[in-house]
DNA sequence: TCTTGCGTTCGAGCGCGCTCCAAGCCCTAG
DNA sequence: CTAGGGCTTGGAGCGCGCTCGAACGCAAGA
């Protein structure tokens, strides 16, 4: 296991049940030493993804990255920002598409700020959705074990109609 | 839209913060009638699935379902239990494989029940760590909202190093 | 009667996000 | 000198979960 990554270490940092109080997201949003320019091998350890994914970003036109003398290449403080900020938003569920669309309004300069901030807020909310989905789910899953009689579907009517 | 289905019910019946007491739970987890047998559409309906959908879980051997003498499907209380269950499971993010594999034991009789148990304690872990890493980048992401000065990453340091 | 609409089947197609392959370059250690 | 390892490239391949197309059946309404 890579349990380097920044996510790994946020989760680890933040216990079981974190309050996710200032300092935590502190920790969170920025944890990493940005100084030396770091290799793909380097980067992809940092974010846990494979450096084929990496290419893949560059590729789709989501972060540019620089070559040494080899061509090799070189990951500056910029660029492993970027990344950090897209491997956040793939993983909280944006799909590259958007990722695109929001990089294009970066490179379209400081006049875009506005509609960048509305996708992110766009973004932040259906991540609120999908959190509270999947704590529906969640408690129908708990409850399900619970009371685990077998079958696809012990109902909650079988139990105990009188509960509610 | 189709306001109708059952997850959007109790997303509403929740409101926006709600505390998932146990009502709320029976609530989430039996609110259909489940009584009358119904058509595909309705079902489709009810789960917000395309009946394309339906079709296809019915042939990846996820649930059986009767047909009428026009050969159309007729799902009974049975049927529509099973997938509520499944867009239950499949929703929360369990893939197809697995599914098939705890029908598969559901199949086999009783004696899977703990194998079955496993496989749900393992989702719901694995829902949990999924909440928790959403929660974590929502965290990042209203940060971001809250501080936003353009680019691709205002990161924290930049801000106030002092803070943490 | 004929059209509309909902249903059926099987198989193919698709969008997404990687993931891998092949051929090649460079550097270092043995 | 050679072998190994890590990197480069462009392009192809893949697994997933649907989603759709084509050809057809049946039944109710204009």
């Amino acid at each position: 296991m890579t349990t380097d990554d920044l996510m790994t270490r946020a989760l680890e940092t933040l216990g079981d049940d974190g309050p996710l109080s200032v300092e935590a997201i502190h920790r969170v949003t920025g944890p990493s030493d940005v100084s030396e320019p770091m290799t793909i091998a380097e980067v992809a350890d940092l974010l846990d993804v494979s450096p084929h994914t990496l290419r893949y970003y560059e590729r789709a036109g989501l972060v540019e990255v620089a070559r040494d003398g080899n061509g090799h290449r070189v990951y500056d403080a910029g660029a492993v920002r970027r990344l950090v900020f897209l491997t956040r938003m793939r993983l909280s569920g944006m799909p590259m598409r958007e990722l695109r669309e929001y990089v294009s309004l970066v490179d379209e300069g400081e006049h875009t700020t506005p509609e960048r901030l509305g996708m992110l807020v766009e973004h932040r909310d259906a991540v609120r959705r999908r959190i509270r989905e999947l704590t529906l789910s969640l408690a129908a899953i708990e409850y399900k074990i619970a009371t685990y009689g077998g079958s696809t579907g012990p109902d909650v009517r079988v139990l105990d109609p009188a509960a509610s």
